[in-house]
DNA sequence: CTCGTCATGTAATTCGTTACATGATTGA
DNA sequence: TCAATCATGTAACGAATTACATGACGAG
């Protein structure tokens, strides 16, 4: 079985899903389409990894239910088990911002300025949904919960921290002749440093 | 064309590669195989987007240098200017991490561990990186290091990040355990047991 | 009245990985 | 001496996307 196998395994594991619910959850670990949702859930069936039931529903269509089974659940342990292999990023945004001299000064901004603004919107529905976690008691290592508080906590500091990146990206791209406090902001940046960099500055 | 094909197009613009010397560009933004790379090359100059001398060498193989054309340049300006589609994160630790209730407090931390190890090693050899670029004097917007310069301090900082929030997990996860102290601290206090105050703020 | 959500499936095509091939050089 | 680096290529397979299909419901 492939990766993909696995992750609905995993996400089996907490709770039973339809493929179409799946397909969402997914998202956050291994993007998936249906198309390639629905025929492996045919084939982990086929193989007793999983079973399903159907259930009927009004005025939408009906809908699998699919659940893992013992064989399933040894498989997963077994699988999570192996050191996991190295992760693929793949993103368009990186290759446009590599040849930003080829795009202008204020094209390139544009460019930025247009990734802050998904990672905004990444960022609020994030909170929004780690909250709601949060305000739940008892969120225990072993809660139904956990899993997804980690990864959304993870995907929301990411994302906060591209965010202070490409405010830096910015910074670069108008304040061209100013190199020293570029150079600074940087510095600071790769050490952490808990100073202001605006009055920092603001003092050179 | 394919997007494998303007990050090539986005490498060649600053500088002229061969095959081989591409394959490792690209992992920083578009990982690709060489058995990829290699045919997608000769369709590309196929096209006219590439031309490629042979420069020959002693002790190694000859290699191929690839420039880019008149007609790759525009292709690539005009694809540039278009804005890049979402970019595709697909990581096995997620998964595991995810179903870390599965693996026992022991293995999860385990793994944790593996991340972090494996995240000091990406920051290390980028903070290499990084000085070197910021060691050469007039570090332009135009000039040929920038983009490599963006490139690594964005995964610099967010490896950082990530490395920040292993940390934060650990800890959860070790927490745990912290809890049943306390509410054991609690419950002896009930009963006026003979505990002193520092031992328990010291436990805490 | 169109667009998005819910819900599942197949077929065609492209993309990406693994394996097959070759072979000299250098450092651990 | 074993593995890694340099260097290029093809063939087979598996993984992933796009397009084809269907259809009801509710919001704007």
């Amino acid at each position: 079985m492939n990766t993909l196998g696995y992750a609905i395994l995993s996400a089996l594991g907490r709770k039973s899903y339809s493929g179409y619910e799946l397909g969402k959850y997914l998202d956050n670990v291994w993007p998936a389409k249906h198309s390639q949702i629905y025929p492996l859930l045919t084939k982990m069936e086929e193989k007793g990894f999983l079973v399903h039931e159907i259930v009927e529903q009004v005025g939408r269509p009906n809908k699998k239910i699919f659940s893992i089974t013992e064989k399933g659940k040894q498989a997963l342990e077994k699988w999570i088990a192996k050191s996991p292999s190295d992760p693929i990023h793949r993103d368009e945004f990186l290759i446009k911002i590599y040849s930003a001299s080829l795009l202008g000064e204020e094209n390139s901004i544009k460019l930025v300025h247009e990734r802050i603004a998904k990672l905004d919107e990444s960022i609020a529905s994030l909170s929004g949904k780690i909250t709601e976690i949060e305000q739940m008691e008892e969120l225990e290592t072993t809660s139904k919960e956990f899993g997804r508080y980690l990864l959304f906590s993870r995907k929301y500091r990411l994302a906060e921290e591209e965010k202070a990146w490409c405010h830096w990206v910015l910074d670069k791209l108008k304040n061209k002749k100013i190199k020293f406090t570029v150079l600074f902001l940087a510095f600071a940046g790769r050490f952490s440093l808990p100073l202001d960099v605006f009055s920092w500055a603001a003092i050179i």
